[in-house]
DNA sequence: GTCTATAAAGAGATAGAC
DNA sequence: GTCTATCTCTTTATAGAC
C-alpha cells in the first residue's frame, strides 16, 4: 500500500465507491446512469470518461471484492500451522475484510445475475476458487483430526460460507460490536455451537498443541 | 387448504409463481412487464388484468412468503415443550418451508429495495417479528439452561438466521441431499459446531429429560 | 380474459464543444 | 474532465375493441 492510497483517491475511485453504495441501495438495475452521475455531482454523459459501459462497474466492484478477500485471507494464513489457528484466521480476516467494504461485498453478492454471461462466469469461477480454498483450509483440519467427520465437508462449507458472506447485510459499523468482536463470536459458535457445555475442558483435550 | 389447492391453479397464482422465479434470475428491476408476460404466453397489456401494478407482485410474493414460514415454524412447535426439541423444530420447519418455495423466500429477502417505503417498511415488519420469534425461542432455551450465556441472544438469532435464510441461494432440489437431512446438518452445526468432540457423552447430561 | 395500439417517461450511450 | 444536446430503445401503464 502506498502512502496515498488514503489521502488521494481517483476519480475512477470514487466512481467505484458511489456505484458500490448506490448499487446496495437501490440494486444495479434500479440505479439509473443519472442517479449515479447526481450523486457524484456530475452529468451522467461524464461517467463515460471514466467507464465504456455501466455494467463495467459491477464487474469491476465484483472482481475486486473477490480479489481482495482472496489475497487477504491467503496472506493471514501464510505463516499459521495449527489447524484450528487457520481456521479461526479465515473466519475473522474474512469476515473483517468483508466488513471493511460491506457495500462492494453486498452487491457481488446479490447482484451477479445483472452481468452478462461471460462476466456473470468469471465472477463465478473467482467465487469457486475461494470456496474451493475455504474447503481445502476445513479438509486439512478434519484430516488433522480437530473437525467433526460426520458431515461432508462440502456442507462444512457451505454453513461457514452462509455465516461468512450473509453477515454483511445486517452487521452495522456505528453498532454495538466491532467487526473483530464480531468475528470472536462467530469463531466460538461455528466451531463450538450454540448448545450450552457442562465444562469446556474438552476444548483443550481435543486441541492438541498443533501437529 | 381446500382440495383444489394443488390441482387448480388460477391465474393469480400462475403469475406470482412465473414473477418469482423470473425475479430471482434476474432481480426485480431486471424484470420487464414483457418478459413476464411472454413466459406466460401473454401480452403484458394482458397482466394489469390480474395486478394494479408491477410492484404488487414483489409485495405479495414478499408477504407471503414471511406469512408462510411464520405460520408453519408457529404450528411445528405448538406441541413441543422441550426447549433444545423446540429449536430443532424451528430450524427444520423453516428450512423444508424456504426450500419448499426457494423463489418466493430469496425473492423477498434480496429484492426488498425495490419496494415502495411505506410497502418495504410493512415487510420489514413482518420480518422483524418473525425474528423477534426466533430470538424468543433460543431465549427460553437459554433460560433452561441448554443454551450458551456467553454470547448475546442477538447474536446466536442473527447467526441462526444466517444459516437458515441463505441456505436457500445455494441449496439445490435436484442435489444429493433432501431438505430434511440438511436440517440435520444445520441443527447439528448450529447447536455442536464443527468442532471434533472425542466423545459426545455429554450431550445427554446437558440434555435432561425435558424439565 | 386477452388483444392491439399507444401514451409518457426513463433508460444507456454517443457526439462534439469547451 | 465535464458539459449540453440528443439518439434510440425500453419501460410501465392505460384505452378501448373483442
Amino acid at each position: 500500500m502506498s502512502s496515498d492510497t488514503v489521502s488521494t483517491i481517483s476519480g475512477r475511485e470514487r466512481l467505484l465507491a458511489t456505484a458500490a453504495v448506490m448499487f446496495r441501495q437501490r440494486g444495479y438495475a434500479g440505479t439509473s446512469t443519472r442517479d449515479l452521475a447526481a450523486a457524484l455531482g456530475m452529468q451522467s454523459a461524464s461517467l463515460y470518461h471514466y467507464i465504456g459501459s455501466k455494467e463495467d462497474l459491477l464487474f469491476d466492484l465484483s472482481r475486486e471484492a473477490l480479489e481482495v478477500i482472496g489475497a487477504r485471507v491467503a496472506a493471514a494464513l501464510d505463516g499459521a500451522e495449527d489447524p484450528v489457528e487457520r481456521l479461526r484466521l479465515l473466519i475473522r480476516t474474512h469476515l473483517v475484510t468483508a466488513l471493511s467494504d460491506q457495500d462492494k461485498h453486498a452487491v457481488m453478492l446479490t447482484e451477479m445475475h445483472s452481468l452478462s454471461p461471460a462476466r456473470r462466469a468469471e465472477v463465478l469461477k473467482m467465487r469457486d476458487q475461494y470456496e474451493a480454498y475455504v474447503e481445502g483450509v476445513l479438509s486439512k483440519a478434519r484430516g488433522a483430526g480437530v473437525i467433526r467427520t460426520d458431515i461432508p465437508v462440502k456442507y462444512l462449507r457451505l454453513a461457514l460460507l452462509d455465516l461468512l458472506g450473509w453477515t454483511i447485510f445486517w452487521f452495522r459499523p456505528d453498532g454495538e460490536l466491532s467487526p473483530n468482536a464480531l468475528a470472536d463470536i462467530m469463531v466460538t459458535l461455528y466451531l463450538d455451537g450454540a448448545r450450552w457445555r457442562p465444562a469446556q475442558d474438552w476444548v483443550a483435550a481435543a486441541n492438541g498443541d498443533g501437529t
